[in-house]
DNA sequence: TGTACATCAGTGAACGCGCGTTCACTGATGTAC
DNA sequence: TGTACATCAGTGAACGCGCGTTCACTGATGTAC
């Protein structure tokens, strides 16, 4: 039995593999491609993760639970619907351009791992699609199908992000923001 | 020098390719797994196409060409620029259901690919771009950036589509035309 | 009509490669007495 | 302090596998005379 790997080397594994992931595509980074970035030998990744694949999911669910956890305290603001909506706008904002390379990852590795995390009710999309469910039976917002209206904001907000990423788009997201806010309230405006 | 291969076992290939690439991933697909499914040996594909990658890039050159067509076309259509935002709308959404696994396809792949494509003129989100621009210019729609406004209508949709592919969404985009439609009204009203 | 040849879709078998992963081993460090 | 041993991160070399692809070949069909 191996003791706890030192948290540095498994974080080290964890920002090269991103990185490259991300560069070149999952499936033209190997084990030995990681290895050499971190400065070990490929067999000892095993000391860290079971194998690629534990490490590609694992990268993903990290991720993906960070944006949950960010949007489910923007969720928390007291005050209307409209208030929390631009709170969790900007969070995921501020979040894209914190670390671009994360969310290219999940944009780019999203099929595949979507489905699995579908159930955790703090997934991000999840926490999203709760807040417009109660606005809506509130009649804070106009009664359209609230999955639909959840959709529009995350379409607003990723297809932006995925403009930026093939230069469509050359400003950051958070100098955006104010923009993507006001579209997102002239979609739930009365 | 071989002759042209019959059309049908070209299309053949394509059909049963797309299917699998989309219900397994594409690097789950071997070249043996296409050959078998349409009835044929490995080397015969080659016959065909030059080789897998060739293959998936031609998928996808075809069917975002058929989307940018499409979209074209309803472009086109006389009135003002909500008219034409509405045909393109609603033209996607029945591309979308007349060819769902098309679709997926696009979505799981574009990344990778949209950047050899992005310079094309007739790709979709060049043609919808452009409609906007100019209705920006026109004055017809507030003075948001237009590649924004391109991005949140695109987003709108392709969001849409993508809450179907996991369940969250389960009527087809047809059935929702509708409120897509009204959804992309409010992002331009005045 | 029969014969000889050209054409070409299609195939069985094999090739080389790079992949993820395993394994026996090393050597530095910590600990007990 | 010196010695013996345990611990464990780390490694070089190799394994087996399945992949994309190639190649020499087959056999059916069409054509010329």
């Amino acid at each position: 039995m191996r003791a706890m790997p030192a948290p540095s080397k498994k974080e080290a594994i964890r920002r090269e593999a991103l990185r490259m992931f991300v560069e070149r595509g999952i499936a033209a980074v190997s084990v030995r491609d990681i290895a050499q970035a971190v400065g070990m030998s490929p067999p000892n990744l095993y000391a860290h993760f079971t194998g690629k694949d534990e490490l590609v999911a694992d990268l993903f669910r990290e991720g993906y639970a960070t944006y949950g956890a960010a949007i489910a305290e923007a969720a928390a603001v007291p005050g209307g619907f409209a208030r929390r909506l631009e709170a969790m706008v900007r969070r995921i904002c501020r979040l894209h351009d914190e670390d671009e390379t994360l969310f290219q990852f999940l944009l780019l590795t999203q099929h595949g791992h979507l489905a699995a995390v579908a159930a955790d009710g703090n997934n991000p999309i999840e926490v999203l699609h709760r807040a417009v469910k109660a606005a809506t039976a509130a009649r804070e917002i106009p009664p359209v199908d609230p999955a639909l209206v959840t959709a529009a904001v995350v379409g607003i907000i990723v297809q932006a992000a995925t403009f930026r990423l093939y230069g469509r788009i050359s400003r950051p997201m958070g100098e955006m923001a104010d923009e993507i806010v006001a579209l997102c309230f002239r979609l739930v405006a009365p």
